[in-house]
DNA sequence: AAATTGACGGTTA
DNA sequence: GTAACCGCCAATT
């Protein structure tokens, strides 16, 4: 089993347990797949994610907080759910991370500051 | 094999 | 707060 795959089956163990209203970034993800590096793998990951999986990939954003482009939807999806996206002028919908950002990564002592 | 692209992240100006 | 630049890894052209 190459490594991306590996990877691959990783990230979408961690979407799958992403809490409703909370979100995580694409480099959390990868932080705890335990890839640091690969944040953009992860948002491939995610694009070639099979639907069969139900994964909850509208609780993914960009570390900016921003909301995955070329996914519109998405915002409709985590207002759903809790999770208020402030539209910018541009249209641009980002989330307050500070406070939906899966505490997951709190719980570390160290590397939360 | 080399260059380009992408659902990214972080630092610097 | 926005913009530009660099670093990162894999797939695609």
């Amino acid at each position: 089993m190459p490594d991306t795959q590996q990877f691959f089956a990783d990230v979408y163990g961690i979407v799958a347990q992403i809490p409703r209203g909370k979100v995580l970034s694409y480099g959390d993800i990868a932080r705890l797949a335990g890839w640091p590096a690969r944040s953009r793998l992860a948002g491939r990951a995610m694009a070639v994610a099979p639907a069969s999986l139900h994964l909850p990939c509208h609780r993914v954003v960009t570390a900016s907080g921003r909301l995955v482009p070329h996914w519109p939807q998405q915002a409709a999806l985590l207002a759903a759910e809790g999770v208020e996206a402030k539209t910018g002028k541009h249209g641009e919908l980002h989330v307050d991370m500070k406070k939906y950002r899966w505490a997951i990564m709190d719980v570390r002592p160290g590397e939360a500051i």
